[in-house]
DNA sequence: AGCGGAGGCTGACGCGGCGTCAGAAGCACG
DNA sequence: CGTGCTTCTGACGCCGCGTCAGCCTCCGCT
C-alpha cells in the first residue's frame, strides 16, 4: 500500500467560506492570513493563538479572516497541507544509493535533510503532531502523507537487500521502515533539548545515520 | 550528568491560589479538578479544554476552579509531574540483564513496560509534548525528568558494553541512549497509526526491540 | 470618462467563557 | 448553639468569537 498520495489544493480551486471563488485581491488577502497564522504559530503558544491576532498582524480585521477559514484550526489544516507537498524532498534523498562506501552518506544526507526539513516546518509540525494524537484524522492523514514518501522508499530498499539475502528474512521491512522515521521525527522535535543536555548535533547526526545504516543495510557503518 | 531529579510535590504543602494550606476537603476538591481535567483531555482537544466545562465535570463551579489553579495549564502541569514521578518504573526494567539469551527478554521487557506506561499517560504526555517543543521550560524539565530515568541508565548499560571493547569507541553512548529514547516515545505516541497501515503492535514490538538490543549490545539479536 | 456591479472589507452586535470579588454556606470545636 | 475558619459560588466587567448587513474598491464595459 502507497503512503504517499499526490493530492494537492490547487491555488485556483480556493474558495471563501461563502462558497464564491476569489479574485487576485482576494487570493492574496488569505495568503497574508496564511502566513501570519504560521508566523504566530512560531511565537505563540498554539492554544492562545486568536483569530483577532492573526487578524491584526496581517492589518485586516477578524471578519476578514472568517470570510476565508471557518476557525484557525482550518488555516493550520491548509499550512500542513503545504508541509505535506513539500515533504517530497525527502523521497528523493532515499533513493541515492546505499552500495560500498557511498551508503554511508546517503544515510547521512538523509539524516541531514531530514532534520533541516523539519525545522523549516517546525512550528506547523508540531501542531500537526498534536491533533494526529488527538485523533483528528484530516491532521493524521497529512502527516501519513507528508512521511509516507520516505517511509514508502526506505521500506522498499530495505526489501532490496532483504531480496539479496543481505538483511534476515524475519525482519518486517514496513516496521522497520516507520520506527526509522519515528526515531527521525522525533529526534528533529526535541533535538535542542539533547543539546540543552551535551548530546552535540553532530553526535545526533552521526548515531542517527549510524542506526538508518545499520538498519536498511544489515551491515554496520565503517568509519 | 544525572537527567533524574528525585523532587515531588508532597501532597502536604499543596497551597491554593491565596496561599492558605487547604485543609481535608480542600484536598479532595482540587484532587477532583485534577483527575476531571486528566479525563477532559482524554476526549477533548488541548486547545477546547475550558475551565467551566472542568468545573461543570466535577460538579462545582468555575470560581473553585481559580481557587487550586491559576489557569488550565498548571492543573496540567501538576498532571505532568505525577506523570514524571511514576516514570521511576521504567528505570527499574533497564536494570535487567543483558549478558547471553536474557538480552533479548530484557529489551523486549523495556519495549513493552515503556508502551503501556505511555498507553496509561497518553493524553498528558501529548500535552507535555506540545508544551516542550512550544519552548515551556516548566513542561521540558518534566519531560526530562520522566524520561530521564531511563535514559541514564541505557546510557550507562552502553558504557558498559562499551568499556569491555563489545561495543565501537566511537559510539557516543549518551546521543545513542537519546536516540533509542527517542524512538520509543514516537513510536508510543503514534502507535495506533502504524497500526491503520498495516503495522501490528507485535512487528512494532519486535522490531523496536531489535533494534535497542543491538544498539545497546552491539550484536544482533537471536531467533 | 463615467458608470454599474461583482468582489472585498469591516463595524457592530449578541453570546459565552474568563478571572475576580464579596459574601454566603458548610463545618469543627468549645 | 454560637464562633471562627475553611470552602464555595453568584454576579460582574472584560474580551474574543462568529455573523450579519452594508460600505468601499476596483475592474470592465460602453
Amino acid at each position: 500500500m502507497a503512503l504517499s498520495e499526490p493530492a494537492h489544493e490547487a491555488e485556483d480551486d480556493v474558495r471563501a467560506t461563502d462558497g464564491r471563488v476569489p479574485g487576485r485581491r482576494g487570493i492574496a488577502t488569505r495568503r497574508r492570513l496564511l502566513d501570519c497564522t504560521a508566523q504566530l504559530l512560531g511565537k505563540t503558544s498554539y492554544r492562545d493563538i486568536k483569530v483577532i491576532d492573526i487578524a491584526r498582524e496581517a492589518g485586516t480585521s477578524p471578519a476578514t479572516f472568517y470570510q476565508y477559514f471557518p476557525d484557525v484550526e482550518q488555516a493550520v489544516l491548509v499550512l500542513a497541507e503545504e508541509l505535506a507537498t513539500d515533504a517530497a524532498e525527502l523521497t528523493v534523498l532515499v533513493r541515492g544509493d546505499w552500495r560500498g562506501d557511498k551508503g554511508a552518506s546517503t544515510a547521512r544526507g538523509i539524516v541531514e535533510g531530514f532534520l533541516e526539513y523539519y525545522d523549516r516546518h517546525r512550528a506547523v509540525f508540531r501542531v500537526v503532531d498534536l491533533a494526529t494524537e488527538e485523533g483528528d484524522l484530516r491532521f493524521k492523514q497529512l502527516r501519513t502523507r507528508a512521511l509516507g514518501g520516505i517511509t514508502d522508499a526506505l521500506c522498499e530498499t530495505i526489501r532490496e537487500f532483504q531480496r539479496e539475502g543481505r538483511l534476515d528474512a524475519e525482519i518486517d521491512p514496513t516496521a522497520t521502515a516507520f520506527i526509522m522515521v519515528a526515531m527521525l521525527a522525533h529526534c528533529a522535535a526535541h533535538r535542542y533539548g539533547f543539546e540543552f543536555w551535551g548530546v552535540r548535533t553532530s553526535a545526533q547526526v552521526d548515531t542517527l545515520s549510524r542506526v538508518l545504516y545499520w538498519n536498511v543495510t544489515g551491515r554496520k557503518i565503517k568509519k
